[in-house]
DNA sequence: CGATGCCTTGACCAACCTCAAGTGGCGTGG
DNA sequence: CCACGCCACTTGAGGTTGGTCAAGGCATCG
């Protein structure tokens, strides 16, 4: 039996970050706004947007919403890292996702959000409720376009986790989960090669399908091998990326 | 390492079903018409979207498209079950979703399709251009709506199944397997707890990241404790439902 | 009637998990 | 400033699940 980390395993606290909106937003010199769903909105349209948009704040472990509740908004990222997760009756727990600056969360089917969702990091969403949004869609077919777009890349990038999680061994996980992760970054603007990894072993480990002890163990290797060097836990430098390339064994059509 | 059934690994044959199309369709008296996208149409929209469709045949293992082809067009499936796969370059494969009547197939980002689609029994798919669709988007908002919906509840499945890969026993998954299988049946309106199994064990391995053998020697041991019956090796009868779930370690939300 | 392909079963093995101990950073308090 | 505890991470020894390899049943097909 394939373990995951034991923890609580329903609400231990009321804490609902989701119904706490701290005010209202700005999304003209938003962070992340030529990042996101809202880069396809001009300056005016984006007003309307705004009218909806409350910002919420998160503290690290804190809890955006619960898997279960009621899916009545959607999540932007504006600051931090945040997790999703299923877990089991007996508390093994799988993390489906990494959300960052710019991510878009909380897409769900009507019966309510399928996972839990909870910030690594210090963290600042911008909530917008799935009504209203709705209705902008009317308005605005390309924003619906958008999230229609979106929806795809994560189904995408689903399908290239289950291969990972179904078929590719220990070691090949966490190569491939630091090149994933290098790309992110550098995608995002960073040129350096070395990555931040906010998230605990604990969480690299329920994210890998493995335990906290391999992925170190892993990380060891790598390490041993000359392959990466570890500055600090939460940092990675990528030594001689090609060489992990082949550690990871990629998929037919993507060069990861 | 995980091993996937090792296969061909690059395109065996040109025979590339998704630009063979046998013909026209009559949408009205499609036998899933009420049961897809099509049913958020009425009689007089659904002949749009007919102008657009065309019906393509399938043989057992031929292929619809491959990874990394040009996503030209999306596909519902009107008889037959189809599987969608990845792989890694060594042959490691990984099913990510068997497609049944009704089922709607093909959703992909811009880059290509991102996996393989093959034919498991023989079949029937209604082809439907993407950018034609996309301008019926334009017409029928309700159609995108539901489009998204679909999304949504495809992710939703992806979740699951990265929790069943990730932190499930043999066992585990298999009783999912089954329970997943025999709620899609009843729900399409079988109601005999006699399930049929289309596919392979290895195309069964290969869904849940296990070896064939390891698939057999578990449907063995829930045979040989009177959970379920084998009446060929394509059917399953679930004698005990009830247990079935106990060993699926069901998530914590939906009672599966 | 043999060949082929799929499924099943068995014996063995190794990758990864389990359990346990040890290391090091950091905050607190004396 | 140092002692202490805490927590995350690392490292080691040993066990278990599920993979590997191999053989045997059973149906279909020529």
């Amino acid at each position: 039996m394939a373990p995951g980390t034991a923890g609580s395993l329903h609400r231990t606290t009321s804490l609902h970050a989701a119904d706490q909106a701290v005010g209202g937003v700005d999304c003209g010199s938003c962070n992340v706004r030529h990042r996101v769903m809202c880069s396809v909105l001009d300056d005016e349209e984006i007003v309307r947007l705004q009218a909806i948009v409350r910002e919420i704040r998160l503290e690290p472990d804190q809890t955006l919403f619960f898997e279960g509740d009621r899916a009545e908004h959607v999540f932007n990222v504006r600051f931090g890292v945040l997790k999703v997760y299923k877990q089991l009756t007996d508390g093994r727990r799988q993390i489906t996702g990494f959300f960052f600056a710019g991510d878009l969360l909380g897409f769900a089917a009507d019966g309510g959000y399928s996972y839990c969702a909870k910030a690594i990091t210090p963290a600042t969403v911008c909530r917008i409720p799935r009504r209203a949004l709705n209705a902008l869609f009317g308005e605005f077919p390309k924003l619906e376009e958008h999230f229609l777009g979106m929806a795809a890349d994560e189904l995408v990038a689903a399908q290239d986790q289950m291969l990972l999680l179904g078929r590719k061994s220990a070691q090949e996980r966490v190569a491939s989960f630091l090149l994933r992760l290098s790309l992110r970054a550098t995608r995002r603007g960073r040129q350096k090669c070395v990555i931040p990894l906010p998230m605990s072993r604990a969480d690299i480990a329920d994210y890998l399908g493995l335990t906290t002890e391999t992925v170190s163990r892993m990380f060891g290797r790598l390490k041993r091998d000359g392959i990466i060097r570890i500055p600090t836990p939460h940092q990675v430098a990528l030594l001689r990326a090609e060489e992990l390339s082949n550690l990871a064994s990629g998929d037919l059509d993507e060069g990861l």
